[in-house]
DNA sequence: TTGTACGCGTTATCAC
DNA sequence: GTGATAACGCGTACAA
């Protein structure tokens, strides 16, 4: 920078000036100091930059992992997310960097915020006494969790009412005629899971059908784990007629499964999952699923995390899940209405 | 850094020595330096010593796009490559950075090496005539293309032998006495659709069945242009038999418009697909496919790529295709062998 | 309007 | 073994 300045013949301080459009230089010398740095190829170091700025120019997106339990990373529900995250940030001038941390260790705040490597963070499927939140808030960092709020959590939060979708779903299969419907859920302790348990309870309370503990499973969001469990509740209940999964890809395992074990989806069980994942248009069969937009969950929070980073607030967003009907749930096979 | 340094009655090139472990720190006074270190929680700035040292600690994955043709980033493939690469960096002390960029435009790598915010990148799905790499290589800049090597250009790679997987798919089809096979690839100007479009010829030759360019047809991945492409080819052959499709995604949005065309898979048209992403297993009918090991080869990119960073050398890696039988190609229904 | 001087947090270098 | 100092590349008060 200093070689730019000796050969325009101004101090260092004026390129800068020049180079970040300050309106205390002259357009001719502007002009002619642009000129120069293109001829020698010159570029502003960003980093050098972003450091004496104290900023990053960094986002990073966390996927925390309960216990032992890795989730993969590489689950679509996580690609899609993903996905919807980084063709969002497209417009902007910044970077996200692709984090999987141990939600019940809390270190990782540190290494991400307190060494500034990153100016704010998106937090995905949260647990319910995550220190992390906690931290990341004694932080002061910037962040936007991904799911639905907490009543008792100040923080902001882009998702979808979990209780809302587990219940529309429930009460789709008690419409359709089944009674025994199984709940199968992630870990107890992440919130998703907790709070579609509770629309499965709703469903069943307001259709008055007795809750049966032996009814629920939980699981690691694998598909090892989905047919493990649903082996486990087939046991219990040889008459079980519908089944709700918390996740499409686990979903998609047990329908397999249920299938290579001889029973029919829908006629015998009657299958409904959550997510809306691609993938669920296209197995077989079609997967009935509570939606999450999640592309429209995407650029909401990346908009949001940028308020929040340039303004220092921002709000939370309840997007509304949706059911997506199709062939595995039964419907079809039932007289509309 | 100073204040621990006042603290422990020491400068701070002692603290920095005993902070990073420096040989010629006794240890007593390293204790007593972390100990005050803790106590005041001070930790290293990562950024102030990454700054200082000259690098990063990051790399970027590069996903470029041809043209107008945004292949979106939330296709499974990419999805799954970038899994299997987060996954993979999971035991190291580098961030990632997911990146889109047009290809044809390489005013990003100034950006990303110059600036140096990344000590490495990994580049998918270049073009044939991609300035990109030339331009990468000019700056000196440590990268390893996901993809097949290219006879003249000295770069690493890892990947899977385009030409060899293509031959095996065609073949497959001709075996099951298949005749007329269309083609339906990427962009043209990608190495991989290219090299795809080699295989195919080969594989027609080497069964003596003329080569009809009409039966060729290019896409930019995405599901609605296969379909558009397929009813084009179907038009100009109405009793095509067969199809190779350059991409899994595609080819499960091909086989949802044949069956609502009227015609079944694979009973009139045979489908074989590429990449065994894991949509592959569960759509319906079954998808035969060409697969890559997208999590094998994340994982020895990732540790290429590191020795490159650290050695400033390491060698290419081709990985062998293989052909994965399911039901969409009609093998299923023909007596074996 | 432009230039000077300093600060950001760390490490390398060379004294002692 | 330890300490002082320069340097990394830039932004910005403050002075001129």
């Amino acid at each position: 920078m200093a070689d730019i300045g000796d050969l325009a013949g101004v101090s260092v301080s004026t390129v800068s000036r020049a180079l970040n459009g300050s309106a205390a230089i002259p357009e001719s010398t502007r002009k002619r100091i642009i000129e120069i740095a293109k001829a020698h190829n010159y570029v502003l170091d960003e980093r050098a930059r972003n450091f004496r700025l104290q900023r990053s120019q960094m986002i990073a997106l966390v996927f925390p992992y309960l216990g032992d339990s890795h989730r993969m990373i590489s689950d679509p529900f996580y690609m899609e997310i993903l996905g919807a995250v980084t063709d969002a940030l497209d417009d902007y001038d910044y970077d996200v960097i692709v984090s999987r941390v141990p939600a019940m260790d809390d270190a990782w705040c540190e290494n991400y915020v307190v060494k500034q490597r990153v100016d704010g963070l998106i937090i995905i499927d949260r647990s319910v006494q995550d220190g992390s939140i906690a931290r990341l808030k004694n932080l002061n960092a910037r962040f936007i969790v991904w799911g639905p709020p907490m009543p008792n959590q100040d923080i902001i939060t882009v998702g979808c009412d979990s209780i809302a979708g587990a219940r529309t779903a429930v009460e789709h299969m008690l419409n359709l005629g089944r009674t025994r419907i199984g709940f199968i859920g992630g870990h107890p302790g992440m919130v998703e899971t907790h709070q579609r348990f509770i629309g499965y309870q709703q469903g069943l309370a307001a259709a008055n059908i007795a809750f049966k503990p032996e009814l629920v499973a939980y699981t690691d969001f694998t598909q090892q784990q989905g047919v493990q469990m649903t082996k486990q509740l087939l046991e219990l209940t040889p008459d079980l007629d519908g089944l709700f999964v918390c996740s499409d890809f686990m979903s998609i395992g047990i329908m397999e499964y249920l299938r290579a074990s001889g029973r029919t989806v829908p006629d015998d069980v009657s299958v409904v999952g959550y997510d809306d994942i691609q993938l669920a248009a296209y197995c077989s069969p079609r997967l009935t699923t509570v939606r999450q937009n999640i592309y429209d969950g995407g650029r909401q929070i990346i908009r949001k995390l940028l308020d929040l980073i340039a303004a220092g607030e921002t709000t939370s967003t309840m997007l509304q899940p949706e059911l997506i009907i199709r062939d595995s749930c039964g419907a079809s096979a039932q007289p509309a209405g």
